[in-house]
DNA sequence: GTCTATAAACAGATAGAC
DNA sequence: GTCTATCTGTTTATAGAC
């Protein structure tokens, strides 16, 4: 019994420095890059020697991939799932979604550099580009979800697919939140609102045939 | 006579291994990032030794900025300027702009990842930033002449301004681009003009007011 | 399981030959 | 103006102490 709880115990331990780790991860590879990053720092920036770091990962990719695998990308399904099953949105949904946009982009400070950091990681290696791939389509499949509803609010069955849709939706957030990173006078926090409507009413409107 | 000829010979050649050193040297970032890539691999991918690069820049980074400042950044605004000036397009400037983004971002392979380089490169380095934003603002203002002219083709004035949308046309072309790269099933060609229609039909209703 | 020490390879940048 | 050789620092990854 005391030895059940002291295997737990150091289980517990060793899950736990591999979660500090790969934190410190994710930090350190938004700030300077996969190539630009050093196990060393990122071991320090745990609190961990590199001795650490690579009893708990095989080497700096397998790391790499592991932050992707946990982090970062599925922020956008989260914040739109909030929106599926929440109070909030239930007047205007493309308002609050653009909301929570901005909200995803401005709060988490490493979301878009590491974002970039594993895109670009995933065209140079086509191993990778699948997997990668996978992980862009979850944001885009809970955006479907969204879309569809919003569509049918509107009327008629679907002459737009909503996947495209979506597709089109979850490319102008990366865009708009990758510009606002360099020009933020040039993104204000109702464009994301603003263009999420227009994109709905001429969905809308594609769908119905011209209005005048 | 023969003196200026050969002083002229030799400025040319200099150009020219400037040039080539340059070429190499945004393959190069392209294909392993900044920081990936080795000066040596550079040169050796000119034709050249590292001496011969180091008497042409100064460093890593200063050939890296000459590299934002000659290619990469202005593709956009180039093709934009010559869908205003030339005969394609006059029927149906979204769908040509549409077929134009396709194109540019098929044919020059290089674009995005070198795009997504520099972007990581600015937000890491702020004092790069502003020269990079600068840079990103030339296709958005020859995007922002071609939105004015259509808005106007459609009726009233500007109730919502070029500017905006430009940013908006940019942000979703940058965004399309990438997604079209680790996914190209998901972005068909026909999406960049669809969307632009989309788009445009949107903001026509938002000045117009709803039309239903 | 984590740390310290170290091996082996490689980086950016410089100096001097041609 | 370009090349070869080299200096110096840093990198990833491993081995053995604790």
């Amino acid at each position: 019994m005391n030895d059940s709880r002291k295997r737990l115990t150091r289980a517990e331990a060793k899950a736990q420095t591999r979660e500090l780790l790969l934190e410190a991860a994710a930090s350190t590879f938004a700030d300077k890059g996969f190539a630009g990053a050093s196990v060393d720092e990122i071991a320090e920036a745990a609190g961990f020697s590199i001795g650490a770091l690579y009893s708990n990962f095989a080497n700096k990719e397998q790391l790499f991939m592991e932050v992707l695998s946990t982090r970062a990308t599925s922020r956008v399904a989260q914040a739109t799932q909030i929106i599926e099953g929440g109070e909030d949105g239930l007047q205007d949904p493309m308002a609050a979604l653009g909301r929570l946009l901005v909200d995803v982009a401005d709060k988490d400070i490493d979301f878009a550099p590491l974002r970039a950091e594993f895109w670009l990681y995933a065209v140079r290696n086509p191993a990778v580009l699948d997997t990668f791939a996978a992980r862009m389509r979850e944001p885009t499949e809970a955006l479907e979800h969204l879309v569809g509803k919003e569509m049918d609010r509107h009327g008629n069955p679907a002459a737009v697919p909503a996947t495209n849709v979506a597709v089109v939706v979850h490319a102008l957030f990366q865009g708009l939140v990758q510009q606002r990173r360099i020009d933020p006078a040039s993104v204000p926090d109702e464009l994301f609102g603003q263009a999420l409507g227009w994109l709905f009413t001429g969905v809308k409107n594609a769908e119905q045939g011209e209005c005048r």
